[in-house]
DNA sequence: CTGAAAGCGCTTACAG
DNA sequence: CTGAAAGCGCTTACAG
């Protein structure tokens, strides 16, 4: 049934060649006479020749697959970083190998094991959860193993890993400090994801705003549990004890969204009653109503400078891995008020 | 700086034993006493050992990736089933290999034509869009290079490709016929998407439930580009132009949100004004508010049944692929009334 | 049940 | 600039 496929070996009898010679054509690896090289491409050409992927790897202990590891695709944001990377990376020739951890520190672990094995150009790890030691450990065996890690959202510089980041603590200072110039005084904060070392840094940033318009309460901080439902409940849950709030900075659009749905049921209108800023900027965000306030994201900036990354053959292991930084801005739209 | 890893060398010299009976151990694809089983897994375990997966691919001539093909990852629904793909193929051993289409159907062909080489364990095409010849004569060529491929979405088994679909026309019908029952008369269609095979057999379902009640009328039909802004910029049209009507039935969540926002924008409340349904009940349908009327989808039905797909070793090429329907109910919320 | 040997399709020293 | 040969790490007839 499997066809046979046409090999360097039938390329080389066709042309004339050694089998080296057309390897060099390939690769571009030496110089061929022009002759030579001529008669190598034409019987490429005329056999339809394609080089195995496999046999290719295997000789040279590299694959063109890079992995990435989001912390669940089922959140918009890392749709939209999945979506930018395979484009960065399938322009540079890479293919994309994609595992989706749902937020299991475990299975992290458990692939970055295997990934040892697999060769692959560099594995991509994209979450905000807060690392353990035992995947930093994993990590370092790969990095001293000469493959690329590479983090994508949080800052792993310490750890040797190079790393592309967004501004999340100046960016809820930012926009917290904003709706404390907006006349707010009570800002609640719906979002503090446990275990979560993005979701910590946002929270850091609204609480350092709070502090210094003097106006901080830990009683308006509420932590909770998964996006659209958890920003529900949380804010349903604080209606129902009587809080006081006038405005509220979400973790994520997500759960500025979830929140929203809860201030509806319980009859407070959104901006009027109490105003309410997303993170994220995911695409929904322009085409709810009221149109959702929220802090940017740059994923395809991300992704570039990602793939930039992976190319780049500077010298393995530098002690000082780079670290890149994507500001973000507020997009003030009507859920914000004024 | 790249390590030496342990071989199934070392295993065998380790373990007493030729590299024929550490490769049966490996695969357990022959009988081995169970003394010599037993030295060598533990020289495997002693020597941390795991197999090389290039080396496996090559000499087997087989890797242990799926490609997934998606129409568009940062479409909810193709990222609800990427997630539910991955999972269903990881548990079965497999890798994923994501590639997004971007609904381009060159990439598609270009893909089809490379993975020829790749030697998949299957390809899967999980696209809405309408297929082209060019297409379907590369996934032949995989086919009958007994490489599997499998349609995701639409049902491709006229071309000989064993397909896993949800209902679509049923599905409009079935909604359009509760809204006329609800006594509404005039009822959009918005979203007939042009290119796409899916999109259109829901608005043939729409189509042949507003003319089963003599209400059909093409001038309440809009089509359009993309995605939340297509659903606003369609309905913003249909109201600028003076168009009337009660209900609305949409081509999918995102763009039945953007067609309340447009609603929204005018001054018409859902579903005082329009009732509107979705399609896809994407998990935000539930905390918009109104919620929003949907038809529901099972992505994790569909990983599953196209996992089962990709580890049936029946014999390759039938005749008559077989094609997995799943059905799809209405879910009732706020925006459609009553 | 077991081992020696061939070979999957390439690339890369090595020698010329 | 070119070719013959070795070898990447496995698996699989083949012979016993």
């Amino acid at each position: 049934m499997r066809a046979r496929h046409i090999t360097v070996v039938e390329v080389a009898r066709h042309a004339g060649v050694s089998l080296a010679t057309v390897s060099r054509v390939i690769n571009g690896t030496a110089v061929v006479s022009p002759d030579k090289r001529q008669q190598v491409e034409q019987a490429m050409l005329a056999l339809k020749f394609q080089p195995d992927p496999m046999a290719q790897g295997l000789r040279r202990g590299q694959t063109n697959a890079v992995a990435l590891l989001v912390g669940d695709i089922a959140q918009r944001h890392f749709a939209q970083l999945t979506q930018h990377v395979q484009a960065a990376l399938e322009s540079q020739g890479n293919d994309l190998l994609l595992f989706n951890l749902g937020h299991q520190q475990k299975r992290l672990e458990d692939f970055l094991e295997r990934a040892l094995r697999m060769k692959l150009r560099a594995v991509v790890v994209a979450t905000t959860d807060t690392l353990t030691r035992p995947v930093f450990e994993a990590a370092r065996k790969l990095l001293s193993d000469g493959i690329k890690v590479i983090s994508l959202g949080q800052d792993l510089t310490r750890q040797g890993i190079p790393s592309v980041v967004h501004e999340e603590h100046q960016a809820t200072r930012g926009s917290v400090t904003h709706l404390v110039s907006l006349g707010h005084q009570s800002i609640a904060y719906v979002g503090r994801i446990r275990g979560s070392a993005i979701g910590s840094a946002r929270f850091a940033g609204y609480r350092d705003a709070m502090r210094k318009a003097n106006r901080f309460d830990p009683a308006l901080v509420w932590d909770m549990s998964f996006r659209y439902a958890a920003g529900y409940e949380s804010v349903a849950k604080a209606l129902a004890e009587g809080r006081e709030f006038s405005a509220l900075q979400a973790g994520s659009d997500e759960i500025a969204l979830g929140a929203i749905a809860a201030l509806h049921d319980r009859g407070l209108a959104v901006p009027k009653d109490v105003a309410v800023v997303g993170f994220g900027d995911i695409d929904l965000a322009g085409f709810v109503r009221p149109a959702l306030t929220t802090l940017s994201s740059s994923p395809l900036q991300a992704a570039d400078h990602l793939a930039q990354l992976v190319r780049d053959d500077s010298p393995t292991l530098p002690e000082d891995p780079p670290c890149i930084l994507l500001p973000r801005q507020l997009i003030v739209r009507a859920s914000s008020g004024q």
